[in-house]
Formats: structure tokens, sequence, C-alpha cells
DNA sequence: ATACATGCAAAACATTTGCATAAGA
DNA sequence: TCTTATGCAAATGTTTTGCATGTAT
């Protein structure tokens, strides 16, 4: 994957720019995030860390993850069941369509999306920077069951 | 509020039917979730039911919460900062519209969101139940100053 | 009378923080 | 060398659970 390397070389040119150190443990989150399509959790990011990485601990993997938030390069999904959920792939706020019994989450594509953003601007005259756009229901797969 | 008196009635009945007993904790707990238009967290069901129930316990608030949305009359809703929010107005539930200077909500009318929501079932083959919406950005006063 | 609900306190989780040590620059 | 990051453990905050008591039916 050729873009994923060059984000990969983007962002930790942007870290060193701010001073942050490039560690091994941080190259590795990144990856993982950089790498999986889903929405890992905390926990499971630190799982898979773990499996290259054996002494890194959960406290590395939450300061981490909260500086790649704060550099705007992964996005914080809330969920209704505890757990936080983040993508890697698309940092930029996008919609999320969440399985609410088994759990997955998608990352539709909606050409509407634009139009109802230019729709709030135009009805309400604010200057709309970001939103968060959840829905909720049963995938195919769990219709079935 | 004649209607949410008539659907209040209607869940103490569905409550009965199911073998559930009708307690003033879980009348004055409906009640208040019946009765705002927001998104409250348990935390702040738990103050507002304190107020004329002093007696009651955090923990009857989680437990009635859960009937209830384990009935399937109230959705509860991931945020990305910890405290899960509900909705108790479920059928219709409505996008917020938030100035990020001055705190402002606003609710605006959206003409376009019933298409968008067909189109995510469209795309995806989801049964969406429920969404949650929220617009950030500069209202029209804040950006004159 | 007899379940079921309540309220307390403790437990179970998820996340954050403080600090001594390790390690990048 | 000098600062930042790590890893541990303790602290915080939220939600769940067990159980004796209270209460709706």
């Amino acid at each position: 994957m050729p873009e994923s390397r060059d984000r990969l070389d983007s962002i930790l040119t942007m870290l060193r720019a701010r001073g942050c150190r490039i560690t091994p443990q941080r190259i590795a989150i990144l990856t993982i995030f950089l790498g999986s399509c889903d929405h890992p959790s905390v926990e499971q990011v630190y799982q898979q860390v773990k499996a290259n990485f054996p002494t890194t601990s959960l406290a590395t993997v939450y300061k981490t993850v909260h500086l790649l938030k704060d550099i705007g390069e992964i996005l914080e999904i809330g969920t209704p069941e505890g757990r936080n959920r983040f993508d890697g792939i698309n940092p930029h706020p996008h919609p999320h369509l969440i399985c609410t019994r088994c759990k997955t989450i998608i990352d539709p594509e909606l050409s509407l999306l634009s139009k109802l953003t230019a729709e709030v601007e135009a009805s309400s005259g604010f200057r709309v920077t970001s939103h968060q756009l959840n829905f909720y229901g049963i995938c195919p797969f769990c219709q079935k069951k």
C-alpha cells in the first residue's frame, strides 16, 4: 500500500515538527491504524501492538491515540456500548452506519451529504465547520437472523 | 402535553404486560424522558429525579433506563466524550446545530434528511432505526464579531 | 403473601494521571 | 546530554451487580 506509506511519512514529519519523538511504539500503532479499514477500539489496537511489541502498555496506546486525534489524523467515534472506536483511514468527519446488534461500523457513501450541509448553512446562516452523523440500525446480515 | 401523556400510558401498559411493576421512581424517570426534547445523560436524569424524589439511587436510574431501552422506548446514543446520552423522543430524532463559540443550539429544519436516510438504506441494506446528527460551526451572530 | 424493585455498597470496566525509568534526538 | 516517551500503578469516572430490605400487586 504505497499511499498509506506516504501518509505514514507525512504524519511522522508532522510529529517531528511538533517536537514529538518517533518511537517504535508510535510507529506500530500508526501502522495499525493506517492499515486497517475497520474501526478498532483502543483495546483492539493494544492487542495488535502487543503481538509485535510485548512490552507496550495500554497507557501508551491511549496516549498515542489521543496524540493522533489531537493532530487530526484519526477520528474518534462514539458508540452506545462504552468503548469508543477510531477511524484512521478517513480522519475527516463522515457518516457512520452502526449495527446495533453486531456492532459493525460501515462508512457509507452519501452523495446527498454535501447538499445537506449546504442546506443547513443556507437556512441558518451558520458557517459549518464539522459534523457528526451516525446512523443506527440493523445490518443486512443481522436482519436474516 | 396530551400526546406524551398518551405515550406514558401506553408505556405503562406495556410494562404491566411484561410483568413489571409501576413504581413512583419509574414514573418519574419516564416523565423526564417524555418531557424533555434534549438528550440527557443518566446523571442528568438522576439529578432531575432526585429533585422530586430525594431517595432515588443512581443504580435505579440505570436499571430503569436499561429497561426502557430493552422495550425500545428510548435510544442510547454514543458520544465521543464518555457518558452516553438517551433519546426519549424516539420516533423522530432531530438534528442539532451547535455554535462552538457561544454554545447556542438550534434545531434546523432539513428537508433533505429523510432522503438521506433513504439513500443510506438503499445503498447499504441496513434497516435504519435512528440516527444522531450534529453540525458544529459558527452562528451568524458570532461570525460578525 | 409473594415476587419484583429499590438502594446501598462493592465490583467491574474504561480511561486518565503521576512519576520514576528508559530511550530518542 | 537533555528532554520526551514509556510503563507501571494508582486514581478517576462510569456502569453493573449482589443482596438485604421495601413495596406494588
